[in-house]
RNA sequence: CGGGGCAUAGCGCAGUCUGGUAGCGCAUCUGCUUUGGGAGCAGAGGGUCGCAAGUUCGAAUCUUGCUGCCCCGACCA
């Protein structure tokens, strides 16, 4: 018996490769709205990522949404790679669950309360620490069912007083929290470690310098906590770190995460060294340093994972039999990443004076072909064949196919931040050449047909 | 939550003080020209001036109330 894919190639393949700008919904504004005030909320704005909707609650438009997935996706395959498990909760919850843990009344104004038409206390999740609890007690009860990683990529709310800077400070924000339940400290450390490490691997493949740095727990609470720290001089807050750290690489691909031995070197590399935010600044220890090791800079928090025992556990009655057939109550851990805040820290870390620089890993499209002569037969056609050879390659690629000026065109690459940009003009067509530009460093080459496919859309095949 | 400010076309703004036909730039649409760094000319469309009361012959403009949004500070993925 043949058993057939039951899907096409084009609806399994995500994000769709093929975009003409002509028929693309891509607002773009040429002046910057009066309210942005930092960088990449003006960047995002002016790019047609977001629009806002409410104080703090953005609509994600289709170029914000690729950069959003391609996000999304790489933190997903760090979180399967380190054995994390995706689950999906749900958004809104009953009030009930968050009494039992004790945090409905702790929480205060920061969670919006709303009540269904039985008048039942719901709430719109700001985080799912009681949820996972329930979900887990529900059906764990073995020590053998352990270690557990749950983890989903949810929206949550939570009612700042001020929102700010777009979707860096929003009430609604999109973040990937996993949860992690082990049978005794050591292997909750373990797990800690893991998540530790997935987090380095993340944002390094996301072309970003995460540091993290001593935390304070704050509400969630427990006694281990670290922030990843991003640099960007556009933080949010101050930042106070050993010159070393700017040059570790992250952990490769192939480490071992099931290695407790791997793992705790992994955390004791990322720790040795002097590394906090200004909460957690200890100023002698930190001068104690020679001068030329000290950096002292703007970070941007995009990441926090905390080790909190049996904060939910024990109330919340989260207990496996262990091998001795004695009740154990779990080791829990939880870990952050803000998706939609690292949209505009991404942005923040990487701009200039013409728009945003997509690194490659999260470019909404890696490539951008612009026809600056559309209606010319020789532009046209190098074009249609360039966008044929990179869709075909199965690429992100944006086909400039407006009837406008070459300057309009360039603009809108460089401010949608296009890494590689494949400019077709008659000049160069007359020589069968066309040229590549590259966003990031501004170099330019002139490349023929075949070799820009061969360079570049022959790669992924 | 304290302090300050704003609300007029899709975006940026003028007009408000001193009440009298709602304007400018960009964007949009049409036509012609133009085509390697956000083109030029000509024409066109688009606004219950945030909402509600009040004062007045007459309110974008004055008064009161409300709502929304922004900024600064304290708090946070």
């Amino acid at each position: 018996m043949v058993i057939t894919w039951p899907y096409s190639d084009s609806f399994i393949s995500k994000p769709d490769p093929k975009m003409r700008l002509s028929r693309f919904f891509l607002p773009i504004l040429r002046e910057t709205p009066k309210e942005a005030e930092i960088v990449s909320h003006r960047l995002m704005l002016r790019a047609g990522m977001i629009r806002q909707e409410s104080a703090g609650i953005y609509a994600w438009l289709p170029l914000g949404l690729k950069v959003l997935n391609k996000i999304n996706a790489i933190i997903r395959e760090e979180q399967n790679r380190a054995g994390a498990i995706e689950l999906l909760m749900p958004v809104i919850q009953s009030a009930d669950l968050w009494r039992e843990s004790g945090r409905y009344d702790d929480y205060g104004k920061e969670m919006l309360r709303i009540k269904d038409r039985h008048e039942r206390d719901m709430l719109f999740g700001p985080t799912n620490e009681e949820m996972i609890t329930e979900i887990f007690r529900a059906y764990v009860r073995s020590y053998k069912d352990l270690p557990l990683n749950l983890y989903h990529i949810q929206w949550k709310f939570r009612d700042e007083v001020r929102p700010r800077f777009g979707v860096m400070r929003s009430r609604e924000f999109l973040m990937k929290d996993a949860y992690s339940f082990d049978l005794d400290a050591e292997g909750a450390r373990h797990s800690y470690y893991k998540m530790f490490t997935a987090y380095l691997r993340t944002f390094a493949r996301m072309g970003l310098k995460a540091i993290p740095m001593r935390a304070d727990t704050g509400p969630i609470g427990g006694n281990l906590s670290h922030e990843f720290i991003i640099l960007a001089s556009t933080g949010e807050s101050e930042v106070f770190c050993h010159k070393d750290f700017l040059a570790l690489d992250a952990p490769a691909e192939n480490i071992d995460f099931e290695s407790r031995a791997a793992m705790q070197g992994v955390f004791d590399t990322w720790t040795s060294k002097y590394a906090a935010t200004s909460e957690m600044h200890d100023a002698s220890a930190y001068e104690a340093m020679p001068e030329s090791d000290r950096v002292s800079a703007r970070g941007i928090e995009v990441g926090h994972i905390f080790n909190f025992g049996t904060k939910y556990s024990e109330p919340m009655k989260a207990v496996v039999n262990g091998p001795d057939g004695k009740d154990v109550t779990v080791q829990m851990g939880s870990y952050g990443i803000g998706p939609s805040r690292l949209v505009a820290a991404l942005i923040e870390a990487n701009h200039d004076e013409a728009g945003i620089i997509w690194p490659d890993a999260v470019a909404p499209f890696i490539f951008a072909i612009a026809n600056l002569k559309v209606g010319d037969a020789a532009t046209d056609a190098a074009c249609e064949k360039l966008y044929g050879e990179f869709t075909k390659a199965g690429f992100d690629v944006l086909y400039d196919d407006r009837d406008d000026r070459p300057g309009a065109k360039f603009a809108t690459m460089d401010l949608i931040g296009v890494p590689v940009q494949i400019i077709v003009g008659p000049k160069a067509l007359a020589d069968g050449k066309v040229e590549v530009k590259h966003r990031r460093t501004g170099e330019r080459e002139l490349l023929s047909l075949e070799e820009v496919v061969n360079k570049f859309a022959a790669k992924k095949g």
